[in-house]
RNA sequence: GGAGAGAUGGCUGAGUGGUCGAAAGCGCUCCCCUGCUAAGGGAGUAAGGGUGAUUAAGCCCUUCGAGGGUUCGAAUCCCUCUCUCUCCGCCA
C-alpha cells in the first residue's frame, strides 16, 4: 500500500509516478470519494462526541448527583442521535470500504533510478558475467538431455496430474537436491542468513500482506476444502509474513532469512509460453532470500541481496547477465527490481532465473511491520526486500545445457561436487565415470 | 475428534455496566541524590485517525483477539468466529 497521506496531499505526484508503469489512475473518482469520506467522517465523529458527552451526563445523574428531571428528555435525545449515528456510520463504512479496496489495487511507486519503459524490451542490461559456452556440436536443450539421461519425464507427470509438471529420477533428482543444499549452505554459512522452515499453505491475509491479493488471485492455487488457504506461489509470502504485526528493535535489524520451498503457480495467462521443459511449471523448487531492514539501508540491501544471488551463479560457473527492469516491467509491489538472467544454450538466449526487489514500505504497511530505536519512540515502517537465489528448476536446466558434452555427459561444477559424491560428471544410468 | 481454560499497552498482569485508554509491576527515557560501582528518590512512557497551517499546541474520534448484538452508555453482558493453553483420543 502506498502512503495514504501522500495520496491525499500530493495526488498529482502519485498519479505521475504510477503513469510510469502505464497505470492509469482515476483521480477524479478518487478525489470525489475522498471528499465524501472527509465530510462523513467529520459528521460521524461529531455525532459520536455528542453521544459520549450525553451518556456521561446520564451516568452522572443516575449515580446520584444532578438534575433527575431532565433525565428522560436527555435519554430520548440520545436515542435520536444513535439513529442518526447508525445511518451516518453505514454510509461512512461503505465509502471507506471502497477506498480501502481501491488502495489495495494501487501498485507501488517506482524509484527514481528505474528507467522508463513499457515492457521487458526496455529493461537495461547492467552487467554480463561469464561467457556463453561454444559447442562444436548442436547444443541440446535440457529436455533432450533429460531424455538422454532417462531421468526427466514429463509424460509420467502428466499421467499423475496433468501438464506443466515433471518427474525427476536418479541423477537429476539427486542434482536438484544437491543444488538446494548447496544454495542453502552458502547463504547460511557465507552470507549470514538465518535458515527458516515455513508453511507451504498461507491464508488470505498473508497474501494481501505481500501483495499477491487481491489483484493476482488468478495466479494462485486455492485450497477448496478450507475457508481461505492457498498454496504458496513463492516463499516470499510465508517468510516476509514473519514480520507481520511486529515492532523490531533497531538491534534486531536487518533480519535476513533464507528458505527453501516448493512454489505453486497456476500460470494462468501463460498459455502457449514455454510449454516444453522445466522453465515454466505449476510446481518448482526455489531458494528465497528475504531482508527486513530500516529505510535508510534498503537501497544497499538490494545491491547486497542481488550480489548474494549472483554468487550462486558464479560458483556454479553459469554465464548470466543482470537486468534492471524498466518502470513498465517492474512488479506490482516493487519499487526497483533486478532480474538475473542465465544463459540457456538450448534456447540460445538469456532467461530469468532470479528476481531481486526492494518493496520499501509497501509490504510493511500491508503487514503492519515496524521498527523503532527505543521503546518510547514512534514506530516506523520497515523496508522489505526479497530475491530468488535461485529458482532451482531453472538452475538445473541451465547446468544441463551449459555443461553438456557431445556424448551427453554433464560436467559438475567444482564447488557442487561435494554434494554429489565428488563425482566430476553426471552420466546416463545414474552412474559416474 | 472430545472436554475445559484463556486472549487487556513493549512485556507481566488487575479490572464483571458509567469519572477506565485502562491499577500495579517490569522494561525504557529524562532529572535528582550518592566522589566509581551498587542502591535510593522524582517525572514521563500505547497505537491509528480527524480537525488544525502538511510536519505546532489544542480539541475530537477509534482501538482491551475479530465480527455482530443488548444498552442512553460495553474491556466488563449475549451470540458467532479465530487463535493459544491444559487434559483425553488419534497420528508421521
Amino acid at each position: 500500500m502506498i502512503d495514504i497521506k501522500l495520496l491525499r496531499n500530493d495526488l498529482s505526484k502519485v498519479v505521475a509516478n504510477l503513469a510510469r508503469r502505464g497505470f492509469s489512475f482515476d483521480s477524479s473518482w478518487y478525489a470525489e470519494q475522498e471528499e465524501r469520506r472527509k465530510v462523513l467522517q467529520i459528521r460521524l465523529e461529531d455525532l459520536r462526541r455528542q453521544r459520549n458527552e450525553g451518556s456521561k451526563t446520564v451516568g452522572q445523574i443516575k449515580s446520584g448527583g444532578g438534575d433527575s428531571a431532565g433525565l428522560a428528555a436527555e435519554m430520548e435525545r440520545l436515542t435520536r442521535i444513535d439513529h442518526e449515528l447508525e445511518v451516518t456510520q453505514n454510509e461512512f463504512r461503505k465509502i471507506e470500504g471502497e477506498l480501502e479496496a481501491f488502495y489495495l489495487t494501487l501498485p507501488n511507486l517506482i524509484e527514481a533510478s528505474v528507467p522508463d519503459g513499457v515492457d521487458a524490451t526496455q529493461n537495461i542490461e547492467i552487467r554480463r558475467v561469464g561467457e556463453p559456452p561454444q559447442f562444436n556440436f548442436q547444443a541440446r536443450d535440457h529436455v533432450a538431455i533429460g531424455e538422454l539421461l532417462a531421468c526427466m519425464d514429463f509424460a509420467e507427470a502428466s499421467r499423475i496430474v496433468g501438464a506443466r509438471f515433471v518427474v525427476l529420477k536418479g541423477v537429476l533428482a539427486q542434482l536438484q537436491r544437491a543444488l538446494i543444499n548447496f544454495m542453502m549452505d552458502i547463504h547460511v554459512a557465507e552470507h549470514g542468513y538465518e535458515e527458516v522452515y515455513v508453511p507451504h499453505l498461507v491464508n488470505q491475509d498473508s497474501l494481501i500482506g505481500t501483495g499477491q491479493l487481491p489483484k493476482f488471485e488468478a495466479e494462485l492455487f486455492k485450497i477448496d476444502k478450507t475457508a481461505d488457504w492457498y498454496l504458496i506461489p513463492t516463499a516470499e509470502v510465508p517468510v516476509t509474513n514473519l514480520a507481520r504485526d511486529r515492532i523490531f528493535r533497531i538491534g534486531e535489524l536487518p533480519k535476513r532469512w533464507v528458505a527453501h520451498t516448493p512454489c505453486y503457480r497456476s500460470e494462468a495467462g501463460s498459455y502457449g509460453k514455454d510449454l516444453k521443459g522445466m522453465i515454466r511449471q505449476h510446481q518448482f523448487e526455489k531458494v528465497e532470500l528475504v531482508t527486513i531492514t530500516t529505510p535508510d539501508h534498503s537501497g544497499d540491501a538490494l545491491e547486497m541481496l542481488t550480489a548474494h544471488a549472483e554468487a550462486i551463479l558464479k560458483k556454479l560457473e553459469l554465464p548470466y547477465r543482470v537486468m534492471l527492469l524498466c518502470s513498465g516491467d517492474t512488479g506490482f509491489a516493487s519499487t526497483k527490481t533486478y532480474d538475473l538472467e542465465v544463459w540457456l544454450p538450448g534456447q540460445n538466449q538469456y532467461r530469468e532465473i532470479s528476481s531481486c526487489s526492494n518493496f520499501r514500505d509497501f509490504q510493511a504497511r500491508r503487514l503492519h511491520a515496524r521498527w523503532r530505536t527505543r521503546s518510547q519512540d514512534k514506530p516506523e515502517w520497515v523496508h522489505t526486500l526479497n530475491g530468488s537465489a535461485l529458482a532451482v528448476g531453472r538452475t538445473l536446466a541451465a547446468l544441463l545445457e551449459n555443461r553438456q558434452d557431445e556424448g551427453g555427459r554433464i560436467s559438475i561444477p567444482e564447488l557442487l561436487r561435494p554434494y554429489l559424491g565428488d563425482r566430476p560428471h553426471l552420466v546416463a544410468d545414474g552412474g559416474h565415470d
